[in-house]
DNA sequence: GGTTAGGTTTGG
């Protein structure tokens, strides 16, 4: 890929970097400390000449100053560039040129410096996972002659229905299918990708490199891909891509909310406002366009005669025969079925013995055939991989009378089949770390014969639970967005004043309750301001099923404040479910906006609902249910959806309380139990509130605009 | 410059 740059107007001060970086002051800087989403900003002071070192690693050293921090003492440092990025950036680079740099490694350097520099270097590469950024200033027409830069030029990039035969072209695309790459029987590996963008056309491309890294890293399907001199040619009857000279791709995470932060060989690439907006119009067009039902399964949720993803980590391997290889791996979940145990002599069987026998009973045996073989031989015990469309086979040996499950990756590379390795940097991998980190090894060896159900007991105790938190919590970061009119207010002043107020808060959050979303459903009556626990699931599901034996009853049917429809279910044991639309002033609001009841529903169809209209009440018609749920009065239960935090700061601990039925139920569980939420400190916007007849505690919390979606402030 | 593969699973 060649060398591109970003041009910027000279004095413009927004740069447009991806939102998830932060900049760091070389002040604050120190080796241990997670940069993860830190950059640092300098101007290039000083550069020394490309140089390789002993073993052949291109190596490229400049000094960065950082000109806001001019007035302190410490206000440059050493950036050690290392591999192809030392390459890329010692042919472009200038003196005098803004670098910016992401995803590097501190070093302490063993002695303290009198130059004004850091007494830390930073290293940065490729396989650390750096980000360079470099910003050249605008030169006039007689310097730009001199300079051996050039500045990229404009692409354009065709949509998928817009292609010709024999073109070449750049394209962006959702990937919808995809082989990892694997060795092809000629002389490169090769990898298969189906992309489709909003014209809604499918391009196969066949992508061929002796070059691992240069084709594209793609983890999943929904992952969204820009190519750059794709070839394109007619196949069939059909348009097919082929890899061509310069041939040049970028990955990008498909999660919508993810940072913008492209998967690509070289490091150095052009990021302008429209990639970015490009890149998220794709994936909000793929959220709803593209199926990403995958079929990545826990160990704990294999099921016999399927097809299953594994994200895993390695923990042994074995040559067993000419055609087959065995590798040995856990997810820290446990199989829920005997599994089986290729027979491989101790000598042949390469892993960390201790670690394999500690988690002999979480460790399955995967046996790869064929083309899988060699690319499993040069996997390193530890990694971590994805392997694709593993066959479980249920199977029971001659001298065994229980049958055991079997894992296969067969020959062929049909559906995908194959292995993929995945860097540290996967957010599937972070997370499947911490999972690791927290199993605990004495209870996997001792529970021989345990099921799945088993090990979720892991997270069974709080203690468990809130310490994976913790350590997801470490690795987030929100950038607060709203409310900056407010400043922060300490605790102790919100306790000791009067409701109803607004503030901002900054806290540490001890612990929050209920850690069950069901639980976390309450009855309120508006009338009288009560809150009313919502009968166990099961009860409830009982309650309303028991009433379904009653019809809806007709007379309680389309009254002046609200409009019925009923329809009787398919099931075994009919069953009646009416709808009651309530009208506003005596008009039907649109659906989404209504008030609606239901009679006779099941819990799940009831769950159902409320995701899609702003309350649901479940009403029944029987005399009893009208004691809990009058129904003379409209209006009169809602379910609020509560939440209860401790907070802490460093002058008061205060209970907080979500107290959200205004934007009924949009706060989806997951968000609430994701590191988004769980700040280690937490900052939100709350009123203060305390209506009468209402014992909900101190305050409750209202939470806003804040609230609207994945990465949003807090 | 250009073979490889050109999605669609199951044996060991």
């Amino acid at each position: 890929m060649p060398v591109q740059l970003l041009k910027i107007i000279e004095g413009q001060s927004e740069i447009p970097l991806p939102s998830h970086l932060q900049k760091e002051n070389l002040k604050h800087l120190q080796e241990g400390c997670d940069h993860t989403n830190k950059y640092i900003q300098g101007v290039v002071t000083l550069s020394y000449p490309l140089t390789k070192l002993g073993d052949g690693t291109d190596f490229f050293k400049i000094v960065v100053q950082d000109s806001d921090n001019l007035g302190s003492q410490i206000n440059s440092i050493n950036v050690l560039i290392y591999g192809k990025m030392a390459e890329d950036c010692a042919k472009i680079l200038h003196q005098g040129e803004t670098f910016i740099v992401a995803g590097f490694k501190v070093i302490k350097l063993p002695a303290a410096r009198e130059d004004g520099r850091h007494n830390c270097h930073l290293e940065v590469s490729e396989e650390a996972g750096s980000a360079i950024y470099i910003y050249t200033k605008p030169r006039t027409t007689a310097a730009s002659e001199t300079a051996s830069v050039s500045v990229a030029p404009k692409y354009v990039y065709t949509p998928l229905n817009h292609l010709k035969d024999g073109t070449v072209v750049n394209l962006y695309g959702v990937v919808k299918f995809f082989k990892p790459p694997y060795i092809s029987k000629g002389t490169d590996y090769c990898s298969i990708v189906t992309l489709v963008d909003p014209s809604n056309v499918k391009l196969t491309c066949s992508l061929f490199s002796g070059n691992l890294d240069s084709l594209p890293k793609i983890y999943k399907v929904g992952d969204i891909v820009r190519f750059h001199r794709i070839k394109i040619r007619e196949y069939n009857g059909q348009m097919q891509g082929i890899t061509s000279g310069g041939f040049a791709s970028l990955t990008f995470d498909g999660t919508i909310g993810a940072p913008v932060v492209p998967r690509t060989s070289s490091r150095v690439y052009t990021f302008i406002d429209e990639e970015q907006k490009t890149v998220e119009e794709l994936r909000i067009w793929a959220a709803s366009n593209i199926s990403i039902s995958g079929s990545a399964t826990k160990l704990s949720d294999v099921q016999p005669m399927l097809f299953f993803d594994l994200t895993c980590q390695l923990l042994g391997k074995a040559k067993v025969d000419g055609s087959s290889f065995l590798l040995k791996v856990w997810d820290g979940t446990k199989c829920p079925y005997r599994t089986w145990k290729v027979p491989v002599e101790a000598k042949d069987l390469e892993g960390e013995k201790v670690l394999l026998h500690q988690l002999r009973n979480l460790a399955v045996d995967i046996l790869v055939y064929d083309n899988h073989v060699q690319l499993a031989e040069s996997l390193k015990i530890g990694s971590f991989l994805r392997i694709y469309s593993i066959h479980v086979k249920q199977a029971s040996a001659d001298n065994e009378d229980v049958s055991h499950m079997e894992f296969h990756l067969h020959g062929g590379t049909c559906y995908g089949r194959g292995i993929g390795l995945l860097p540290e940097s996967n957010p599937d991998v972070k997370e499947l770390k911490e999972f690791l980190e927290s199993v605990n090894l004495t209870d996997s060896q001792n529970m021989e014969s345990m099921c799945s159900m088993d090990i979720d007991s892991t997270f069974g105790n709080v203690t468990d639970l809130e310490l994976h938190l913790q350590r997801c919590q470490q690795l987030s970061v929100t950038v607060l967005t709203d409310h900056q009119d407010l400043s922060t207010t300490e605790l102790k002043t919100i306790t000791n004043s009067a409701a109803p107020q607004q503030y901002r808060i900054r806290a540490k959050l001890r612990t929050y309750k209920p850690q069950k979303l069901h639980q976390s459903v309450k009855l309120h009556c508006s009338k009288c301001n009560s809150l009313q626990e919502v009968p166990d699931r099961d009860d409830f599901d009982f309650i309303l099923h028991g009433s379904a034996g009653t019809a809806p009853n007709p007379e309680l049917h389309n009254t002046s404040w609200y409009e019925s429809v009923t329809w009787t279910t398919q099931e075994q044991k009919q069953r009646e479910i009416a709808i009651h639309f309530v009208k506003h002033d005596e008009m039907l609001q649109h659906p989404e906006d209504t008030l609606i009841m239901i009679e006779g529903g099941t819990l799940k169809e009831i769950w159902k609902l409320t995701k899609k209209f702003k309350c649901v009440i479940p009403v029944r018609s029987t005399e009893d249910d009208l004691e809990l749920l009058d129904l003379s009065a409209p209006f009169l239960l809602k379910y609020v959806f509560i939440m209860k935090f401790t907070l802490v700061d460093e002058t008061a601990s205060l209970n907080a309380y979500l107290f959200d039925h205004e934007k009924f139920f949009q706060i989806p569980a997951s968000e609430i139990l994701t590191n988004n939420f769980l700040q280690e400190k937490m900052q939100m916007t709350m009123n203060t509130l305390c209506p009468p007849g209402r014992k909900l505690g101190q305050f409750a919390v209202i939470l806003k605009e804040g609230w609207e979606g994945k990465g949003s402030s807090l």
